[in-house]
DNA sequence: CATCCACCGGAAATAGGGGGGC
DNA sequence: GCCCCCCTATTTCCGGTGGATG
């Protein structure tokens, strides 16, 4: 029998990291103590909602800002000292978090909130009207402020949507509870194809966050990254070079902590003692490379014939493209030697728009004139991730594989610039 | 300069699998 | 059990449309 101590001295010796001190604050949903650089938001919404802690209920608030912009941190952080604060103050001030995206239907936003609660809401069955007449039930008994944060709004703003529209309403429902929405958005466009009455009330108040430049990226970084390292552990260009990348792309901040991190997580896996230029720019791409291959694993069987599609039909090409008639061609033939049924061509071209949005191929449609218009497409992964998450399908996985043979040699035939 | 290709992309409807309340 | 609901992927229907061609 191996003494059970030594099992204890290797895990504490494989626990213990050479680079990172605490890696958890890199993470994604880690909320910092401070948040530089957004002084003047944190202000602008504290004085938003600070009438909760008279009992009073804040306006609805509408905040704008691109991906990485502090959005949610500062929510967050201004909405936990409020609730702290009006604690020590004996008011009753509570807040609800939902993320939209996650949420995605008007349905699970309404159970996720429901649940908070502490309504026990069953996954299906019910009625949005019924649920949402449970959730007044439930906040009629109650009293208080509540804040409502809906993030990544643009997911239940979808056409006709009343229950955006519902919730700017439900004071009216409420003797004693008060309800106040606070909408998160990343896009501009929103705003526009927002109902008039959803606007106009919550955009009572409205909060516009700016992108982080290199400087500020720079100084977040090495404020996170004296938390999250050993002393020395960063090779001096590591955080310029972060910041630069993550400038590059619109500021954003959660892409430059999260770079960071795999970054520092490479170089451990690698058993390095300090984090180099070269692991940045290999996070960069693993990043990139994960994302895509999430997205791909659990895409429909039909996307991912279609995908494989695409593949098969912009390898053979010679410019790495094809149009919507070539990918459903090729796509009518995968289907067919699997024995499968097929999607009709309009359904092609919606899934095209969906892997467009997704980010996993890019699309414009153009005009050939005589020879009509179409959407030309082009990866915009590399094939060989593609391949490597299709194979993982137990439908198409092994016809992937047998087309990656046939691919690569005919990607390798043509010229490599 | 009208024509006409090869699709685009909106809207509505359906299928069919998940489940309620009463 | 009965009737109703939600959700996703898809079909059906169909009115556009940019621009090379004749």
């Amino acid at each position: 029998m191996f003494p059970l101590d030594e099992i204890d001295n290797i895990f504490e010796a494989a626990a213990r990291s050479r680079v990172f001190k605490n890696r958890e604050v890199l993470l994604p949903d880690y909320v910092p103590l401070e948040l530089p650089h957004r002084e003047a938001e944190i202000k602008r919404l504290a004085e938003v909602v600070a009438p909760a802690l008279r009992g009073e209920r804040p306006s609805n608030a509408f905040i704008y800002g691109l991906t990485g912009t502090g959005k949610t941190a500062v929510t967050k952080y201004v909405l936990r000292r409020l609730e702290e604060l009006a604690k020590a103050r004996g008011s009753s001030v509570s807040w609800i978090y939902v993320n939209v995206r996650q949420r995605e239907t008007p349905y699970k936003v309404l159970a996720d909130m429901g649940e908070q609660l502490g309504l026990r809401v069953p996954f299906t069955g019910l009625s949005i009207g019924e649920l949402f007449s449970r959730i007044v039930k439930r906040l009629s008994k109650l009293e208080g402020v509540y804040i409502v944060v809906l993030d990544e709004i643009d997911f239940l703003v979808r056409k006709g949507d009343d229950v955006l529209y519902d919730l700017t309403r439900i004071n009216e429902h409420l003797p004693r509870a008060k309800v106040s929405l606070i909408g998160i958005t990343n896009s501009v466009k929103l705003v526009d194809s927002l109902d008039p009455r959803v606007k106009s009330s919550l955009g009572e108040e409205q909060l516009v966050f700016s992108p982080y430049n290199a400087e500020q990226l720079k100084d977040i970084l090495s404020r996170r990254a004296s938390m999250a390292f050993n002393e020395g552990a960063l090779e001096e260009g590591v955080i310029p070079l972060v910041a630069a990348l993550a400038a590059r792309e619109h500021g954003d901040a959660r892409r430059a902590l999260d770079m960071l991190r795999v970054a520092g997580e490479i170089a451990e896996r690698e058993g390095a003692d300090r984090v180099s230029e070269d692991h940045v720019y290999r996070a960069r791409q693993e990043i990139e490379r994960d994302k895509a291959s999430d997205v791909i694993r659990t895409l429909p069987l039909h996307s991912k014939l279609i995908l494989a599609a695409i593949l098969k039909a912009s390898l053979t090409s010679p410019e790495g493209r094809a149009t919507t008639g070539e990918i459903y061609d090729a796509y009518r033939q995968l289907a067919s030697s699997l024995g499968l049924e097929e999607v009709t061509l309009r359904r092609v071209s919606g899934v095209l728009g969906e892997l467009d949005m997704l980010g996993i191929i890019s699309s414009r449609v153009i005009s050939r004139g005589r020879y009509g218009k179409t959407r030309v497409v082009e990866l915009a992964v590399s094939p060989d991730t593609v391949i490597g998450s299709l194979s993982e399908d137990p439908t198409v996985g092994s016809m992937v594989q047998s087309m990656s043979t046939k691919g690569l040699t005919g990607k390798r035939g043509r010229a490599t610039s």
